[in-house]
RNA sequence: CGGGGUGUGGCGCAGCCUGGCUAGCGCGUCUGGUUUGGGACCAGAAAGUCGCAGGUUCAAAUCCUGUCACCCCGACCA
């Protein structure tokens, strides 16, 4: 492609409204335009590089044995209300209705495929004989997000590729799982991305089921917990934290004494009236488990986990109590339940944490009154002792010696065993080989495309612009030419632009009649990987320059047989991004 | 959905507080010339309903009311 043939807006100034690194790249290098919150034109250039992601991916996907199919965006709002995904998806969920002659016909716009695909299924696999069996797809899907942000990371549009398996039994189910797993880590190998797969929350099947790829970045949304040294991976959700002895400070257990706290609800208004450390506050939360109420202690400066108290204490359904069942129980209005002394006598469960508080803080079951010089055992006891909360920075890994680290990271892929969830719901049904009928086993498995690219640029970024590895680059070499009038010079560069072409490289050949410095800023800021520069003071030598995007230096490079040299470069930097993944030395 | 911020040629901004001549500046664009290895220089030109609507006033980019859009923080996120 010649540069004066095709549309790169480059900005030399940042758009007011872009805050992180690619969001604001992105616009300066002309990849995308924004139409409207949360939706984005992808521009000549953003476009190239979203297709190269895309057919890595496709690529793994064909691979590891899944099919292509095209589902349609738009789907009867019917089959959303029969798997109850309308009330759980809320607003997200966008819908309109279609005026057909004589009717309204209410639509979903897809914010994923799992109702359509399962009908399908239901309606063309009914035996075993037809399974295991994974299609995908790789559609644009759209919530309606409250609040699209961070450019191309959380729009109301984005390309996503799904893919669902079918199996008829769990066995059948881990393999295809596996699969799917093993190609998401190839696809984000390739795509030069740094991932973590991390443990999920695993919804019905539990145990092992669920796995989230994630790119670490310091503007990602999500929070993940790693050991360096054990390589345990987690999302905040999931994370557990490793049981450690409860070392108690050898100091003097001093008498309970109620005391007021007018107006002091919450942790912070507690901790600031009574000048305190959250840490020493007990904090009690009420829910209401499986209707029945329990009360939940956590230390006041750490967050309670549903999903592991669900876990630890066998519960089905756990909601926090409202007000009324709070004051039913505890005697007093919401903000001042504590363990002891409680109106009801119902099941205590407390983080292991809790343990280790001496003359704690917490609520006297009295409005506006709380207790201090709480103590375990003389006080109240736990019917249990558990790990109820959220992992932290530096909490202990619950499979080594070692602590945690917490980071932020970028969603890029998420791998689920369903189970039968959709299959039953849909009556997605398969004949046995003991001609029983059974529901089919499903697995469910995305990749967020544009987020790749978000994540690359995130973490591939320098002061002059984007470092794109090959796999992704929207051209893999950039021909520059410094003085394009210079017709000794364009001869050049347009028999190696044809010899490049035709060995299957992208190229892109900056034949625009400016200075030589615009064109240096341009090609740094689109960061092409690899830029020949073609010059009159090269030329005399024979010369051209060869300059990778991350190195310092420049190398000169023969012009004889410069155009084998160059794709045999590009080749073999496509298939392991080496150069690139040794960027870190040279940056 | 709560809190905060911003809307002025294509892009980035000043002007608004304290109303008043023809609404400025930088970048970009176009024309001519000089230049040509890291975002050149000179001369000239085009391009703006000051987000929109209403109000106050002799007079509104500026003050008031409403409204829309966009951005940030938080809540939410199959």
């Amino acid at each position: 492609m010649l540069w004066t043939q095709t549309l790169i807006p480059t900005m030399k100034e940042t758009p007011e409204g872009a805050e992180i690194p690619s969001h604001i790249l992105m616009l300066r290098a002309g990849m995308i335009s924004q139409v409207m919150a949360g939706a984005y034109a992808y521009l000549p250039l953003g476009l190239r590089s979203l297709r190269k992601a895309e057919r890595i991916v496709r690529e793994e996907m064909d691979a590891a044995g899944a099919v292509e199919l095209a589902l349609p965006a738009m789907s009867p709002l019917s089959l959303w209300e029969q798997t109850g995904r309308v009330s759980a998806f809320g607003n997200v969920l966008v819908q309109t209705t279609l005026q057909r002659k004589d009717r309204k016909v209410p639509v979903v716009f897809g914010p994923t495929h799992e109702e359509i695909i399962t009908d399908f299924v239901a309606h063309h696999i009914s035996s075993y004989r037809q399974m295991p069996i994974t299609l995908y797809q790789i559609t644009s899907k759209f919530r309606n997000e409250e609040r699209p942000r961070f450019g191309v990371l959380r729009t109301s549009e984005f390309l996503m590729k799904d893919a669902y398996s079918f199996d008829a039994t769990l066995e059948s189910l881990n393999r295809s799982y596996d699969k799917m797993y093993d190609a998401y880590c190839k696809i984000f190998t390739r795509c030069g991305v740094n991932y973590l797969a991390v443990e999920a929350e695993s919804g019905p099947i539990g145990g092992d089921a669920s796995h989230e790829f994630m790119a670490p970045a310091e503007n990602g949304e999500d929070s993940i917990l790693h050991c360096k040294d054990c390589g345990y991976a987690a999302n905040q959700e999931k994370a557990e934290i490793g049981a450690r002895d409860c070392v108690a400070p050898d100091v003097e257990l001093k008498p309970l004494t109620k005391l007021d706290t007018p107006g002091a609800s919450t942790i912070e208004q507690v901790s600031k009236f009574l000048k305190c450390k959250p840490q020493k506050l007990i904090k009690t939360l009420i829910y209401l488990a499986d209707g029945k109420p329990i009360a939940v202690l956590v230390r006041g400066d750490h967050d309670a986990n549903e999903g592991k108290i669900r876990r630890a204490c066998k519960i089905e359904k756990l909601e926090l109590a409202p007000p009324e069942v709070i004051e039913k129980v505890t005697g007093a209005p919401v903000g001042f339940a504590g363990p002891v002394g409680m109106k009801e006598k119902i099941p205590i469960y407390a983080d292991r944490d809790v343990q280790c508080i001496v003359n704690g803080v917490t609520g006297a079951n009295a409005a506006d009154a709380h207790v201090v010089n709480v103590n375990l055992r003389r006080d109240f006891m736990p019917d249990l002792f558990a790990d109820l909360r959220n992992a932290l920075d530096g909490d202990p890994c619950p499979r080594c010696s070692s602590i945690l680290a917490m980071r932020h990271a970028i969603e890029i892929g998420h791998v689920f065993k369903l189970g039968t969830k959709y299959t039953d719901a849909l009556n997605a049904k398969y004949a046995d080989a003991d001609e029983q009928l059974k529901p089919i086993i499903m697995g469910c498995y995305g990749i967020g495309v544009n987020r790749i690219l978000a994540s690359l640029i995130e973490t591939s970024h320098d002061a002059d612009g984007i470092v794109w590895p090959m796999t992704l680059a929207p051209y893999e070499v950039v021909l520059t030419v410094v003085k394009v009038p210079d017709e000794p010079s364009m001869a050049a560069a347009k028999k190696l632009y044809g010899e490049l072409a035709a060995a299957g490289i992208d190229v892109l050949l900056d034949d625009r009649d400016c200075r030589a410095g615009v064109k240096f800023k341009d090609a740094d800021l689109i960061g092409i990987p690899l830029r020949i520069v073609i010059g009159e003071r090269g030329l005399k030598e024979g010369k051209f320059e060869a300059k990778w995007r991350w190195e310092k230096a420049a190398e000169m490079l023969p012009v004889e047989g410069a155009g084998d040299a160059i794709a045999k470069w590009v080749q073999e930097e496509r298939k392991e991004n080496a150069r690139f993944g040794n960027r870190r030395d040279a940056l």
